[in-house]
DNA sequence: GTGTGTGAACTTGTTCACAGCG
DNA sequence: CGCTGTGAACAAGTTCACACAC
C-alpha cells in the first residue's frame, strides 16, 4: 500500500526540502518514540552506528519492521553498516515534531501533576511546562521548577503572554470537564486527560486518554492467563506506549 | 479465524462451567477495559441494557467491532434489545481476571507512587496496594491509606505474610533494576515499570513499560501534522490504553 | 421491527526473501 | 561481505452485510 508508483493521495511524495511529511501508519507512529529512546541510550553510550537488527532487538520488534518503519521517514541508512545514531534520532525527532518546543500547561497540581511537572522526560524532549493551574488557595503561588501555580481564571491571561500548545489534565474527574472547557476556550487544541472520565471537546481538538489503572487491567489479564495455563510464551508484545514483554528479548 | 466449526488449537472451546478462557486477540484485550469503564458509567446512571451501537459510540469503535469483541467472551447479548449492562460487565471482569483480588506493591514513594497508591481506580478494580517500599528513612514508616512504607530489604519478609502479584516501579531509573531484581527474587512475576529505563527480567516474568512522556510525543506528532496540513480528520484513534480522538464522537 | 452473531470482503500491519548498494 | 530498502506473501484486525433470534 505505501509503495505504489504513483500515490493515490493528494499529499505530494516528492522528497521536498528535507521537510516533507509523508503519511505514516499509526502502528509506526507508536514505535517511533521507542526507537528514539533506544537511540538516545546508544548515543549516550558512545555508539555511533546501529543496525536494524540491533535496534529491533532492543525494541522487541522484527528487524524488517524497523527497516520498513525507518524507510517511511526517508532512506538514510548505510548499506553494509547501518544507521547513524545521531542522524536517525534527529530525523525521528523531526517527524514526531520534537524539533520544536512544545509548551505544556498542567491542570491539577496533586501528586500526579507534580510528578509530571518534575519529570525529566518532559524537558529532555522539548516539552516545557510553561504553566500550572489549580484552584486550591494553599497551592496557588507555589513555584515548581520555577513555574508559579496560578488560578484557572488566569488561563486566558497566561496564554496571551505564553502560547500554550498542550493541556494536561490531572484534576479529579469531577472538575475535569470544566477545566477542559477553559483550556479549549483559551485556544488549546491538544489535551492529555489523566482524569478517569470521558471529556467532550469541540471537533478539531485532539484528545488523548491515559488511564493508569487500565495498564494494570491489561497486566492482570495476562497474568490471569499465565496462572491458568502456564503459557507465558504465547503472550505477545501488545499496545503502543505501554507494552508487555515476557522476559528479556 | 475465530469462528471455525472446530478450533484448530488445543484449547477446548466447549463452553465449560462458565469459566472457559478462549484465545482473545490482543486488539480486543486492550478494548475490554474501555468497554468495562463505559459499562460502569452506564450502570451508575441506572441503564440496564446497552446496544453495540451505543457502546461503540462511547468507545469510539465500530458497532460490529464491539459485537465481534464481545462474542469472543461468549454470546450473551439479546437480539432486539442489546446487552445486559451488569452481566456484561461481570463477564469482562472475569476475562480480564478482575473477579479476583490482585495485590500490588509500589516501589518508590515519590509523587507518582503516591498518586498511584491513592488512585481510586485501583481499589475500584480489585487492585489492593498491599505494600509500599522506599529507601528514604524520612518516608519509611509513613502510612498511606493504612499501608506502611517499608524498606526494600523487608520485601522477602512482606511476601511471606502477604503474597504479592504485581510490582509497580516508580523509582528513579538509577535504582529501577535493583528494585526489579529484588521483586523478582521475592517471587513477583508481573511488573509495571514507570521508570524511564529498560529492565532485564528472567523469562517467565511479565514486564510492561509505561512511559508518560511518550504519550506527549505521540500527541505532538499528531499536533505537528495538524498544524502543518490542517488535516485533523485524518488523525485516527490509535494505541491501546492511551487513545487519541479528534473531537467528540 | 430491532439488534445480535458471524461469514466474507476488505484494510492494515508484519514478516519473508532477496536484489542491490557501500 | 553485511546490511538496507522493498516487493510480494502472509497474518491480523476491521468493516460490511445479512441471516436469524427475540
Amino acid at each position: 500500500m505505501p509503495s505504489l508508483p504513483l500515490p493515490p493521495d493528494h499529499e505530494s511524495d516528492t522528497p521536498g526540502p528535507g521537510t516533507s511529511l509523508r503519511r505514516i501508519p499509526e502502528a509506526t507512529v507508536v514505535r517511533l518514540p521507542v526507537y528514539q529512546r533506544i537511540l538516545e541510550e546508544l548515543g549516550r553510550s558512545g555508539t555511533t552506528t546501529v543496525s536494524s537488527e540491533r535496534l529491533g532487538a532492543s525494541a522487541h520488534v522484527n528487524a524488517a519492521q524497523v527497516r520498513k518503519d525507518l524507510s517511511l521517514l526517508g532512506s538514510f541508512g548505510t548499506r553494509g553498516s547501518g544507521y547513524d545514531v545521531t542522524y536517525l534520532a534527529d530525523q525521528i525527532d523531526h517527524h514526531l515534531g520534537l524539533d520544536r518546543e512544545w509548551t505544556v500547561v498542567i491542570a491539577g497540581i496533586g501528586n500526579l501533576g507534580r510528578a509530571l511537572a518534575r519529570s525529566q522526560g518532559f524537558a529532555a524532549r522539548n516539552f516545557a511546562v510553561a504553566a500550572m493551574i489549580d484552584t486550591d488557595p494553599a497551592i496557588i503561588g507555589e513555584r515548581i521548577d520555577g513555574v508559579e501555580v496560578r488560578h484557572p481564571d488566569d488561563l486566558a491571561a497566561i496564554t496571551e503572554s505564553t502560547p500554550l500548545s498542550i493541556g494536561v489534565i490531572t484534576t479529579p474527574a469531577s472538575v475535569a470537564q470544566r477545566v477542559t472547557d477553559l483550556m479549549v476556550g483559551a485556544g488549546i487544541r491538544s489535551l492529555l486527560n489523566f482524569a478517569p472520565c470521558r471529556l467532550e471537546v469541540p471537533s478539531g481538538t485532539l484528545l488523548r486518554y491515559v488511564d493508569l489503572s487500565m495498564e494494570l487491567q491489561v497486566m492482570s489479564f495476562y497474568q490471569a492467563r499465565h496462572l491458568h495455563d502456564g503459557n507465558v510464551a504465547a503472550m505477545p508484545v501488545i499496545g503502543s506506549v505501554g507494552r508487555t514483554f515476557d522476559g528479556v528479548g
